[in-house]
RNA sequence: UCCCCGUUAGCUCAACGGCAGAGCAUUCGGCUGUUAACCGAAGGGUUGGUGGUUCGAAUCCACCACGGGGAGCCA
């Protein structure tokens, strides 16, 4: 194995003159006579080593193996680079061939592909720039969110992936069953008898672990979740995905202030972690996906975020003069032309909606004292729409069973979440960042399937 | 789920009712240090599927499949 020290990321910072050994895959090759590149990558960064064979050092026959796709190790000296591009190069010794890639066959050219076509290829396209940089992002991304909770005693729990509470109330749910689907089991009355599944009752893949974070936060003060999470709705677009990866953090003795200033600071601080972490990943997007995403980035982690609510938002959007597709009147839901007006034209920066009409939102949300909004907030930013939602919780016992009852929502399913404001009740809130859409704000990626390394949509589940 | 657009060589696209083409990739040859190298040549096609219109269909029509953009739902 490739072992601490030794990746090609670490073999650019060896002083000139070291024997060293590079193991990785071909990107590319260049003949001159006499002389031979070639662009090795291990996936530790972004930059190729650039090897050098001179003619007569590499029996005939490991040349020619030494095609785009092929897995070797070159060992040899570093010497300086006499051309640009790169200040230091592995002038190769010996070459061992560990996996050989006919070029006949082999998908990936050297030059650029659609990333439709590469989505076809999700077992090979990790090898290329594009998305090399994304999912490397994607790691510092990762790294970052649990940096910045731990850094603040945050828990990190894991609430569950399959549940069986049919409270979550976020969308459309994937079943999970062993039941005999061509021979189901039956009630006396007919329906599907799920007193013989699994767990004895009907079992989902969560949409949302905000429910059971509510409890930790109600025993750890401050807690967050990272996980997967599924959702099964029909949805055909370039920010959606059947099974995508959430950030929830909970927050006790917390109000909307507390949430919304968290949130900005959260999102300040994983750009500008990644800003600092990935410049050669993100240089290349700024080049090769979208030229304004550094400029942005480093915009939103300096800027102070804009802060509205609802009602203003609502005045905002019908003095504009617009003609809107979707009619703008207080109660109505910010549609995707809305949010895109007042993040990309009117403040040009991400804008935090609050304090909207209850009616369009959450049961768990808490009242405001006006009887008309609740204390709910949007992130919206620029280009891709709301990137967290989140609000203060109800944590008042009596209004929060008028709440569930208002909504006609089962009663006894909640009855572990009424008892949280039963027994040792505060005030708390949250919010929820999606993943990928983060990702995709980070990178200018213009499609959610390619900031995950195998997307899940509808109608496709390959690799 | 709805509305548009697309599907032609390995890839990206042209040809839009009358002989299916180009660039890149690949192969071969050339080039004394290349940087998504460069120069020359060659090979490579059941035009997504099924039906229909027509003397003749990649091209027009219908349906289906897949992909993309927009909308809804949302993270």
């Amino acid at each position: 194995m490739i072992r601490s020290g030794e990746y090609i990321r670490d073999l650019f910072q060896r002083p000139v003159g070291e024997s060293v050994t590079a193991r990785g895959w071909v990107k590319t090759r260049r003949d001159s006579k006499g002389i031979h590149f070639v662009q090795l990558n291990d996936g530790s960064c972004f930059q190729d080593l650039q090897v050098v064979i001179e003619a007569g050092v590499i029996p005939d026959d490991t040349l020619t193996a030494i095609t785009t796709g092929a897995c070797i190790a070159v060992a040899g000296e570093l010497v300086e680079s006499p051309a640009s591009g790169q200040a230091v190069e592995l002038k190769a010794s010996s070459i061992t061939i560990y996996g050989m890639s006919d070029p006949a066959t082999y998908p990936l050219q050297k030059k650029g592909h659609t990333m439709e076509f590469l989505r076809e290829k999700a077992h090979l396209r990790p090898r290329s720039n594009t998305f090399g940089a994304v999912f490397r992002v994607r790691n510092a991304l990762s790294y970052a969110i649990h940096t910045f909770f731990q850094e603040r005693g945050f828990l990190y729990v894991h609430t569950p992936v399959i549940t069986a509470s049919d409270c979550e109330g976020a969308g459309a749910m994937f079943g999970v069953t062993t039941l005999d689907m061509m021979n189901l089991p039956r009630t006396e009355e007919g329906a599907i008898d799920y007193g013989q599944d699994f767990f004895g009752k009907p079992a989902y893949l969560t949409v949302s672990g905000q429910l059971e974070g509510e409890i930790f936060a109600l025993a750890f003060s401050n807690i967050y979740t990272f996980g997967p999470t599924f959702r099964a709705e029909n949805s055909n677009t370039p920010r959606h995905l059947a099974e995508f990866w959430m950030i929830e953090p909970e927050m006790a003795f917390c109000d909307l202030d507390d949430n919304r200033a968290l949130a900005e600071e959260f999102l300040k601080y994983i750009i500008q972690y990644v800003l600092d972490r990935c410049a050669p990943d993100l240089e290349f997007f700024n080049k090769r996906i979208d030229n304004t995403v550094l400029q942005t980035l480093e915009h939103v982690a300096s800027a102070p975020f804009e802060h509205i609510t609802y009602t203003d938002a609502i005045s905002i959007l019908k003095d504009s003069g617009r003609n809107w597709e979707f009619p703008v009147y207080w109660g109505a839901d910010l549609q995707s032309e809305h949010e895109r007006y007042l993040t990309e034209e009117k403040f040009q920066r991400p804008v935090v909606v609050t304090d909207y009409p209850k009616q369009i939102k959450a049961f768990y949300m808490r009242d405001n004292d006006d009887g008309r909004t609740v204390r709910a907030m949007d992130v919206l930013a620029p280009r891709i729409g709301e990137i967290i939602g989140g609000s203060q919780r109800e944590e008042r016992y009596d209004v929060l069973l008028e709440k569930i009852r208002a909504q006609r929502l089962p009663e006894e399913a909640y009855w572990w979440y009424l008892e949280l404001r039963k027994y040792g009740s505060a005030p708390h809130s949250g919010f929820g960042l999606g993943l990928e859409r983060m990702l995709m704000y980070l990178t200018g990626m213009k499609n959610i399937r390619d900031v995950i390394p195998f997307p899940r949509t509808p109608g496709s589940a390959e690799f």
